[in-house]
DNA sequence: AAATATACCTGACTGC
DNA sequence: TGCAGTCAGGTATATT
């Protein structure tokens, strides 16, 4: 579900409810997720005050004055602020409980997701991490992919090389920046590493715009869809006609994902 | 060091 | 209608 625009959308929803507000009480309902849900996780941040709500990559991070917590939202997690308390459903996992009343609720079904304590922001996931897609210039994506001979696109998902990029916007930055995903990435001279790092940056900032992409189940924290799946060019558009030259798209699949590409127009 | 395979899960959809 | 098989927005970890 969730690259970096739902992340930050989710992020942006909700920092206006928590930031400032006290945690009552942390209900894990299934600890089994991506990792175990530490035992210890309610005791960390009962009482604690929430003073920012962050995020790196697509991590979200929750500050408080008793650390850090950590929530990954995986391939189908979900956040939803509830204004009062409703029965959970199958699959919430987690409600985190604000005295004011209203309740943040984890909804995951697969459970790739995960909820973590960290004393601070040195915690060896995020210490991996590469920089974000909008701190990233031409020139040092050129540096960090320059002696790879894995696809470019494999790098883009590589969140040590940068953070946040998932599948969907990997294949849309490339088609935009008319570049095949296969191609090695020491191939890419500084001038397409450029056009590469303009048209991610551009993709990313349209979509956390419209809200994020809504495939199949995305929703932000008021349960509501995004709209940039209206704006995907290339992505699930297999057999259809390429939007600058009418060729069909080809779908091929490179590090184990789905690739959407134009044979012709992206080189 | 770098590339590849595997593992973790459920649910939606396809084809027989 | 049922069943088996495939695929899905992620990423750490093990293996080569």
């Amino acid at each position: 579900m969730p690259e970096l625009p739902e992340v930050e959308t989710i992020r942006r929803g909700l920092e206006p409810h928590l930031v400032g507000r006290k945690i009552k009480c942390l209900e894990v309902r299934q600890s089994r997720l991506r990792w175990l849900v530490a035992e210890d996780l309610p005791k960390r941040f009962k009482g604690a005050e929430i003073s920012a709500l962050k995020r790196r990559g697509k991590y979200l991070l929750f500050a408080t004055d008793r650390g850090l917590l950590i929530v990954h939202l995986g391939m189908s997690g979900r956040l939803k602020l509830l204004r009062s308390f409703e029965p959970p459903d199958r699959h919430d996992h987690i409600d985190l409980v604000l005295t004011s009343g209203q309740i943040l609720r984890y909804h995951d079904p697969r459970r790739f997701g995960f909820w973590l304590w960290s004393e601070d922001l040195n915690h060896p996931l995020l210490e991996k991490l590469g920089p974000e897609p909008f701190e990233i210039e031409g020139p040092l994506l050129h540096k960090r992919i320059r002696s790879r001979r894995q696809p470019i696109k494999n790098l883009l998902l590589d969140g040590r090389v940068l953070a946040g990029v998932g599948n969907i916007y990997a294949n849309e930055a490339l088609f935009r920046a008319a570049i095949l995903p296969s191609r090695p990435a020491l191939t890419l001279r500084p001038e397409e590493c450029g056009r590469l790092v303009a048209e991610l940056q551009e993709i990313l900032r349209e979509a956390i715009e419209l809200g994020g992409t809504t495939l199949r189940d995305f929703q932000n924290s008021e349960g509501q869809p995004g709209s940039f799946q209206l704006a995907l060019k290339v992505y699930g558009r297999e057999g259809e006609a390429c939007l600058r030259c009418q060729t069909p798209i080809v779908k091929a699949i490179l590090a184990g994902r789905s690739t959407y590409f134009c044979p012709c127009c992206q080189r």
